[in-house]
DNA sequence: CGACCTATTGATCGGACTCAAGGTTGGTGG
DNA sequence: CCACCAACCTTGAGTCCGATCAATAGGTCG
């Protein structure tokens, strides 16, 4: 059940919005100014606030100021209420940040119309979009269902793709955005001849090229498929609108983009100071994690040797010797291209 | 001389409105309908558009929707202008993304001071805050200057380090936006005993700290002063405030992290595959581009060989041999901890 | 001026790269 | 269905870059 914060100082209208809300089945937290109303929201975490302007104590905007602060409840739905439908009050409030707004008097419909509409648009961003790229797939999957944009969904290109064919190219300018339906992706850039570092690896249902649309600069990496795959193309215009059409999917970027680069930071360590041995051990458990699903059964993968070597970023020799070495030491099984590991923990304690 | 494009299908509320800008002093481009009002913007790329609702051929809200399908025209201050100042109306605007909202009838001085206030915002944020962490800073400043939030910067702690001092560590959690008024900093990674990697320089007029106040994770780089300097700690509330105060700001920062996200993937496949030779003459390239504030004469820096080494991602030893060798080569001149470019084209080509 | 830190040079060692050759595998066409 | 080819995997030997250890020289700060 959703939890609702109501700030307002008249007691007569807040308790009679609160019945108004109630009666649809929220759960309605009150607070009769806006200090009060600060305090309640940090320690309720509500899934959304109305708040009037006009209250001793604290003004709303002093509300939506303070709760922006923080990032906890800066993500908070705000809508507020107000007497006056003043342009001037009104501005201001949508410059603070605020969602919507209602002007007093209003009726059950529209208070009830307000507050489903900004529910369930923050619904779709609540999924924690932090971690990793699966947090801006699962976004974009959801955002797709919901968003007016599903129209030009339907019209999406969809290419196949034979292994090793190129899907884009370092220096080319992007145009989409693209989705992966079936199949392996690696993005990587090449320095001399034959030697490539591989920057990232997509799965089914990952969105790739995106880092290149948001600098607005031709490509650094180039794309190629693994296996044979299935690829949507969006058109970059639609990944625009729907990145710039909201704040919440602006900070969505933002974490995941924040999260990117301390990989790379991590990455970037491993290759100056630690041991072929170590980053193999720790590109293995990368793949792990990335395209084991059942995490059961031990995992085995099929990967070329040289793709391999160019995650790790070593020569595919040295690879080699390092996987026969942890053959050797019961930790991987090989059988052609095909590798399974076996012991994972004690790859995790090698790779440190 | 400011532009506004003037989008609006009722004649005379069209050559009222614009009569009204130009005694204003702007240049005002008008457009009859909402598709010549897209051509419009994409031809002229005018500081702010002003746009009806209700028109024939392509409304408001095709508009607006037209022009958040390029980042060009996303950016460009959208003010909507309507006869009845519906809330839902209002609502719908919003979330497109416009950015203000007159109703008509509207007096003149509502009218300009909605184009002004708007028009004054943007400035801020025109200074194209892309390429590098210049970018960031330039933007914090300017945002000082206007934002409301000016008077918090004046309670600001002020804070002296003394050189090799630590100003946060890894691990600790972020409680502060931190800009380097005077001084110079290194943030590291540690690896093993003595084993750093330097991943970022910051000089005067720097802001630090802030990828790990967006990912709301604890720090996961040391900082420490290179030199004795004076540091401003500004809480994160503050720092929050202003993220996510506005669109705007969120868009330089998406695009800033972007290119961050690039420069390491470069410096990934350095370290990958080139050679420690090539990497110091990246260093020194490096130094020089953060640090040389007049491009006229030679260049000199300061900077201990370890610190240099950790810059490249390799041993202290390695590093002096290699600046050894540029010595004889003519690239470099050394005098103790000094280090003088003479050569920087030659160096340049190195790296390569 | 002495203690301590930093820079430099030398010698040695080892990890990882390169080149080379032989073994496997899988796919294709006869 | 088999033979053959190409691509890939694996192992070996040699070499070199860069790390490490050690010792000395140069600077700096109290």
């Amino acid at each position: 059940m959703k939890t609702i914060l109501l700030i307002e100082d008249n007691k007569d209208v807040r308790e009679n919005t609160a019945e108004i809300l109630e009666l649809a089945h929220y759960n309605v937290v009150q607070a009769e100014n806006g200090k009060q109303g600060v305090e309640e929201a940090q320690q309720h975490k509500p899934d959304l606030i109305i708040c009037d302007i006009m209250m001793p104590v604290l003004d709303g905007y002093g509300v939506i100021h303070l709760l922006n602060k923080s990032p906890e409840t800066a993500s908070i739905p705000f809508i507020f209420l107000t007497a006056k439908s003043e342009r001037l009050d009104f501005r201001k409030g949508m410059e603070m940040g605020a969602d919507d707004y209602i002007s007093k008097p209003f009726d059950d419909i529209e208070l009830l119309n307000a507050v489903e509409s900004r529910l369930k648009k923050n619904e779709i961003l609540k999924a924690e979009f932090s971690k990793d790229v699966n947090g801006l797939n699962k976004f974009f999957n959801d955002a797709r269902k919901t968003d007016e944009l599903k129209k030009l969904s339907e019209e999406r290109r969809i290419k196949q793709f034979k292994k090793k064919e190129t899907i884009f190219n370092e220096g080319n300018n992007p145009n989409f955005l693209y989705f992966l339906a079936k199949g392996k992706v690696k993005t990587f850039k090449a320095h001399e001849y034959g030697k490539e570092l591989i920057t990232d690896l997509y799965k089914e249902g990952d969105f790739f090229g995106y880092t290149s649309l948001l600098e607005e600069k031709p490509y650094t990496e180039t794309a190629e498929a693994l296996e044979d795959s299935e690829i949507c193309l969006i058109p970059k215009d639609d990944f625009y609108s729907l990145m710039y059409g909201s704040m919440n999917v602006m900070k969505s970027f933002i974490k995941m983009l924040s999260d990117n680069i301390a990989d790379k930071e991590k990455q970037l360590i491993n290759l100056a100071y630690s041991s072929v041995r170590k980053r193999v051990a720790d590109a293995l458990i990368l793949l792990q994690s990335r395209y084991d699903n059942n995490k059961d059964k031990s995992f085995s993968i099929s990967i070329s040797r040289e793709d391999l070597a160019n995650i790790v970023g070593t020569a595919t020799e040295s690879l080699i010797r390092t996987l026969s070495d942890f053959k050797e030491e019961k930790l991987v099984e090989i059988k052609g291209s095909n590798i399974t590991i076996i012991n994972i923990e004690k790859l995790k304690k090698l790779r440190a």
